[in-house]
DNA sequence: GTTTAAAATGGGAACGGTTGCGGGAATGTT
DNA sequence: AACATTCCCGCAACCGTTCCCATTTTAAAC
């Protein structure tokens, strides 16, 4: 559509120099008079010359563009990541293309297919729930494409990887409700392959142990993140001859449907059950009671992984301490416990 | 940092042939052999040959890149656009690049201006509150770059804009609580200086009318999102002679607050004072009582908008009726009102 | 005024592709 | 067998830069 942009051909031509003189000119590294340096600026100014990256990125192989792939911007939590990662891209010059996986492995391969192709200098990487073939990855990995894994992580490869801190989410809300005085602690947690559920079972587990509380396999229930295993989980624990007075969840929907249904029986929270969440979504401090729960940063994990993304790009190997970057949250306590 | 990548001309060298041949080969328009082709094909398959956009970008002068400008990311409206507009662009093999001018409208010219350097081939725009000067985009405008303007638009240019539907969005809900038989309806508008701020206000005012409630001035009070805007003007109407019955606003945050004050003073919702908000945001179907809000359908907006860029940079001129493109939403009533 | 080194500039290859043009081989026609 | 036609393929230019190397200009030294 544009019109012939301006190319130093054009200045070289119309001041009568050769172009080598005016990419000299332009660049400031070469040696060149001075006069002839500020003659030059002055006429690619005047033509309003603006430099063909897609050349430069020809002879340097690079784009300065950054492939970010998630599985879905519109959950709050990946969209402060992605914000993070673009500020810290953009104060080193860099842009972010961003690709939505739509929790479909398919789609994230074609994604990282097609963002290969765009040449992009690096990726950052959030991995599909369901992801569990991570051999493309690898082979970008063996290429020597920079790589950054964060949230959703693929353990296999030595890459920096930035997680929100899943054990101890789970372990500071668990042990929260224990100072509270609950005894019969129920987990709502999450699906047994990821990761994340193993490592929030786990801190769970442990702040039960700590405080010398039998662990109880029938208070805990994996889910989908569904509503339906709301329903079902707690129908169970209701109808246990004892049930449970403190409910942890691994992510804050879950909670709140939880305390849906505990206002609906007449079950006073805290006093008969308290909750817990994990996230701080932006109602948890609005619903009525508020939620306690665990508050992760996104924004500073997308921040950590564009600052480690940067350091491959610059130094070629970041620094020893960030293959694992476990990003610590909060405990935010509001009416519900 | 990747090891020298397959070109062309490695596959010519290796099957002894010239790369014209290849390249022919591989672009499926020129009169080539077809045992050759395939011959090529294979060759390419074996060595993992990759195209370089880079070099194709020069010459065909585009780069299959859009670029996409928004306030904020984290806001969920501004990320579903996003989604929108990715899932749009991404069904034309076109990437985005977002960037963000956190409200600042100098950031919002340098990022302009640095995707220009990275030659995009088109724009989708949300600008900043404070844009007042358009003399950047108009310029772009005149240079002949497709540019689609979204949500908050620039008016002054013949270019497809989208936005949701301001207008019906406060006569919707205005109508509504008239029709639940409220007689004094206040409005907590935005900022004056806004065009969606005086369509809403115009919604507001044409739904009295159509009603023949007369318009009273001390019933419109304007905010800039700010929480002491929303204390002060309840605090104002509050201890009005005759409070109002009902009371609007122009985003769901504000509603919220009201809602707030209007539970610690013990005033009853939505017997008393009924509430609406605008937005639908995630918690409003959570809070108690439920917010009767006028939903936005930020996908589709994000959709719309990438369709007419597509439109603009295939067919060189969007359809006609893409000046302006007023996405409905639609009223959900809960118990706030 | 010459010589010599240093500084400034120009020429051209290279980056990785596409594409118009021309030529040689294969095929068809008489 | 001679000629026209078609079909493939190679050559070279081009896209907009950078950068090495050669060349010219300038300044300094003798």
């Amino acid at each position: 559509m544009q019109k012939h942009q301006v190319t130093i051909i054009d200045i070289a031509r119309k001041m009568g120099i050769s172009k080598s003189t005016v990419s000299r000119a332009l660049t400031n590294n070469a040696n060149i008079k001075p006069e002839t340096r500020e003659a030059v600026i002055r006429v690619a100014n005047e033509m309003d010359y603006q430099p063909n990256m897609l050349a430069l990125g020809l002879i340097k192989n690079e784009t300065r563009m950054l492939g970010v792939i998630i599985p879905d911007i519109e959950k709050p939590f990946f969209a402060s990541i992605v914000s993070g990662i673009q500020h810290a891209a953009a104060r080193m010059n860099y842009r972010i293309i961003i690709a939505q996986s739509d929790e479909s492995p398919e789609i994230e391969k074609e994604n990282i297919k097609a963002l290969m192709l765009s040449r992009v200098d690096g990726f950052l990487i959030c991995h599909t729930r369901d992801t569990r073939d991570f051999e493309q990855i690898k082979q970008l990995h063996s290429k020597g494409v920079p790589l950054v894994s964060f949230a959703r992580i693929c353990q296999e490869l030595p890459i920096p990887k930035v997680v929100e801190d899943d054990f101890n989410g789970l372990f500071t809300t668990t042990q929260h409700l224990i100072e509270r005085g609950k005894k019969r602690i129920a987990l709502f947690a999450g699906p047994k392959h990821l990761l994340a559920s193993r490592l929030r079972l786990n801190g769970y587990k442990t702040a039960l142990q700590q405080h010398n509380i039998p662990f109880n396999p029938k208070l805990v229930k994996h889910s989908k993140f569904l509503t339906e295993n709301v329903e079902e989980a707690m129908e169970y624990w209701l109808n246990l001859p004892e049930p449970p007075d403190g409910i942890c969840t691994v992510y804050d929907g879950g909670a709140i449907k939880i305390i849906e249904i505990l206002k609906r029986k007449g079950i006073k929270i805290p006093e008969q059950i308290a909750v817990t969440g994990f996230g701080n979504d932006s109602w948890a401090s609005i619903i009525d009671p508020g939620l306690t729960t665990y508050e992760q940063k996104p924004f500073e994990i997308g921040q950590i992984a564009g600052k480690f993304m940067l350091e491959l790009l610059t130094k070629g190997k970041p620094s020893m301490y960030s293959q694992l970057t476990i990003s610590k949250g909060s405990l935010i306590v509001r009416q519900s416990s």
